[in-house]
DNA sequence: AGCGTGACCGTAT
DNA sequence: TATACGGCCACGC
């Protein structure tokens, strides 16, 4: 049954992330079953973005910062998408106090 | 089956 | 503040 890779645990953690909310790569890879996976996160996202289905935009750095090299077309594209949804930035990183997704593992069931 | 890869993170220089 | 390095780990070739 449980035949699901890592990247798809993190596929459908990142497709829970709530619109004017972001999550850290870390935060994504603890909700997905490990904190040790933040690196598989970023790879994962990178070598199989599905932008119908995944809003990886809604994934950044723990400091609230976006990935240097976006897929859509660069840091700024993502910054718009999250500025889009109504997520606040200060001084070019997400203010994660306030944005940031607050979620459990208990809360994905 | 082994190795290179990387959209991370923490610590050191 | 900016680089550099090492640890981390699943995936694809």
């Amino acid at each position: 049954m449980e035949q699901q890779t890592v990247f798809e645990r993190i596929y459908a953690v990142v497709r829970r992330i709530p619109a004017g909310k972001v999550a850290s790569y870390r935060q994504v890879a603890w909700l997905a079953g490990n904190p040790r996976w933040a690196r598989v996160v970023g790879y994962a996202l990178h070598r199989n973005p599905n932008p119908d289905t995944i809003p990886c935009h809604r994934v950044v750095t723990k400091d609230g910062r976006v990935a240097p090299g976006f897929a859509f077309g660069g840091a700024q594209i993502q910054i718009q998408f999250l500025e889009q949804e109504g997520i606040g930035f200060s001084d070019g990183h997400v203010i994660m106090s306030q944005y940031q997704w607050q979620c459990t593992p208990d809360q994905l069931k």
